[in-house]
DNA sequence: CATGTTTATTTCATGTCGTGAAAGAAATCG
DNA sequence: CGATTTCTTTCACGACATGAAATAAACATG
């Protein structure tokens, strides 16, 4: 039994769209502010119908008009001047949870796909157990409760982002951070608080944030790769993040350049991310140069700062391991391209900052790898690692999840 | 502007969903004879909608009512006996064609996803310029439609499955059945017989038609993968077929295994269809073994059979070669098991002889390239390559296609 | 064999949703 | 100021899905 929020469903079990006032929702969410009459044009609804949901949400608070602006809007020509509308971040609000390894995050999240100041804490997370996993994170969510400002809106539910292996939007079959395998953290945490709750792959928390940006609005078919200390992907099909229907998040990392090349920290050889990820990059450094040697599975951003520094300068050992990276990262992307022929893949996380050392021979190795034909079909691009997208991803989900407004 | 046929649409300008009507369709299209209230439970409807629906399409002849078959139905209890329904064939009908190398098919499709007999044609069809093959082609399905029973029905349109890279559902960018590029072939011929017509890439139209049987339909995620002279794959993600909006068929034929590995007739190196296809199979077997030494891009069936019989005896050196193509096979599927997560992975084609001959060394592979809960995610079988299913398909997606009902 | 029970299907009144047409509102233009 | 343009709302209507009730067609049973 489904509890019906103040915006009702049509009689599709589920089985496709969303309500048209969800889509209104979703719809401003993504662009901003927007006039009704180009709501109706972006939504291909008439008129009337747009004039009607609206007039609902503003009733019900979730949205609101957007106050004239003083001075004389841009585009102000002749004709009644357009009325924008934007979401009521204050409607309602949600607890975004970022689990890694050593490290939990919370923030609340507002009703306009905001999120708060992040209250992060140190945790030994590879030594819990699953009860101290879960009170440690349910602790972490009752002190974010506790202080939501009284504006913040009615509380909808919770969302976990977590580096790894979710099964069914709820169960950790295996994450990098844990020890434990196969735990329902969504379960447990929805019962305690008595509000929906819902796990994510982190990676597909961030493909979710970097497509909200209405720039890449058109594109159906993204790919979004992290490169960090491992390599991560978010994948977007038919405008819809791929979680196969098993709920696993794609492993583009741990597919394969070379069949008998070096370990992976997945106990595999040959992986990309044995190539590319930081750990490894830092690992082959440090054989060939002088560098300090700490925690090999999790270099430092400084330190990996540095080997990219050094390679940025031209020492030549740097810039060839920079080279077979981006080589490694080519022919792993050939074979995204080849499978699945995305519209666009875009680079990003932390490692993007050695990008620039990896990109020619990345793209020489796409050039060996693809057919003209397949190659020019999907466009490669980096994209700024500046903010962390991971807590704005989960509450971009949990928003739209969720069957209340 | 579209025109609309008997059954009209909602106002979902082609964004999603299709009428319902077009369901109940769907739905006996694919389980067969369907009572009303199991259609409703299919569909989740009332059995209010269901039997309006059901109404409307059987005074407008596209379903029928089958008839009671004498004896006593297997599952007859208490109650009102259900009423089974089943498509009308002569409801409609659509030419297909399929077109591979030296050789074009065409035959009748039914309302009910039949194919009739099949025409084939022989033809020089890499020395075709685009006027010859449209006129071909164009012959042809004028020969078929002058052949039509008056039982048929109307005709509602053109599909045509080739083999290669199609765009946009028209025009052919690449095909090894041809020397031209990007042509056009679905809009002259919609042009000259004043009927929609679709190209479609035939590895997809092989998907479709095998997820139609009904033990499939739960599996919303599958990879069909096609061993042959090449390697192809259709890929069903989220229960519609995947050809990323580009129209771009899934090339995992080309998907890499060893990057400096044989050139393979792509132009690059160490594509999985340079170890797996008919073509690598039996250019490796004649430098090792003693035989004829024909066309050595298309071994025929009969030379194909003989070598698998060859590794099934036990003869080394053939072993060797469905072992090394197992292999392949194993770390091509690897990588598309870690990007897509598919429930299932079906192989099939005429290549599948070899299976067994290569199914240990591929799982061996698998093992070998995928941690375990990647790797039991994904069910991996083999699919009897009992009759071509390509028109059949693309019989499936005109009718798919087709706005009238 | 009449009557009750069970299951399938249809009928009917109702509610929701999206729409076109027309009216109304709010600006600029001349 | 009235005309024009553009945006928004109002209103009556049609399409569709539904629940409830009626109807239909079998079997079960005494």
């Amino acid at each position: 039994m489904r509890k019906d929020g103040p915006i009702s469903e049509r009689g599709d079990g589920d089985h496709g769209q969303r309500s048209s006032a969800q889509r209104v929702l979703q719809a401003v969410r993504r662009h901003g502010p927007l006039a009704r009459v180009d709501l109706g044009a972006l939504l291909e609804m008439s008129p009337a119908s747009i004039s009607s949901l609206t007039s609902d949400l503003l009733r019900e608070g979730f949205l609101r008009e957007v106050p004239e602006s003083g001075g004389a809007e841009p585009g102000r020509g002749r004709g009644r001047p357009k009325v924008l509308i934007e979401l009521a971040p204050e409607a309602a609000c949600m607890i975004a949870v970022k689990l890694t390894i050593n490290r939990i995050e919370v923030a609340r999240g507002d009703f306009a796909g905001g999120t708060g100041p992040v209250t992060a804490r140190a945790f030994n997370t590879l030594e819990l157990g699953a009860d101290e996993l879960l009170a440690a994170l349910g602790d972490l969510i009752a002190g974010e409760i506790a202080a939501l400002p009284a504006s913040a809106g009615r509380l909808m539910g919770i969302g976990i982002a977590v580096q790894g292996l979710i099964h069914g939007a709820a169960t950790i079959i295996w994450s990098p951070a844990l020890s434990l395998r196969h735990v329902n953290i969504a379960a447990p945490l929805a019962a305690r608080f008595g509000l929906p709750a819902i796990a994510m792959n982190d990676a597909d928390c961030i493909a979710l944030a970097i497509r909200q940006h209405s720039e890449l609005q058109a594109i159906d078919n993204l790919a979004v790769v992290m490169l960090g200390t491992g390599v991560g992907m978010g994948l977007i099909i038919d405008g819809k993040l791929h979680a196969a229907s098993s709920g696993l998040g794609a492993e583009f990392g741990h597919t394969k350049y070379q069949i008998d090349g070096p370990l992976c920290h997945c106990g595999r050889r040959g992986c990309i991310e044995s190539f590319v990820g930081d750990y490894a990059l830092y690992r082959d450094a440090r054989s060939m140069l002088d560098l300090p040697n700490t925690d090999a599975l999790h270099p430092s951003e400084e330190q990996m700062q540095a080997l990219t520094d050094l390679a940025e300068s031209g020492h030549p050992v740097a810039v060839s391991l920079f080279r077979q990276a981006g080589r490694a990262l080519g022919y792993g992307l050939s074979n995204l391209i080849a499978l699945l022929g995305p519209d666009l893949i875009l680079v990003t996380g932390s490692g993007v900052r050695g990008f620039r050392q990896m990109e020619p021979a990345m793209r020489q190795a796409l050039d060996e790898a693809l057919v003209d034909t397949l190659r020019s079909q999907t466009e490669i691009r980096p994209r700024a690692w500046d903010e962390d997208l991971t807590l704005r991803g989960i509450v971009l989900q949990v928003l739209g999840e969720a069957r209340t407004g």
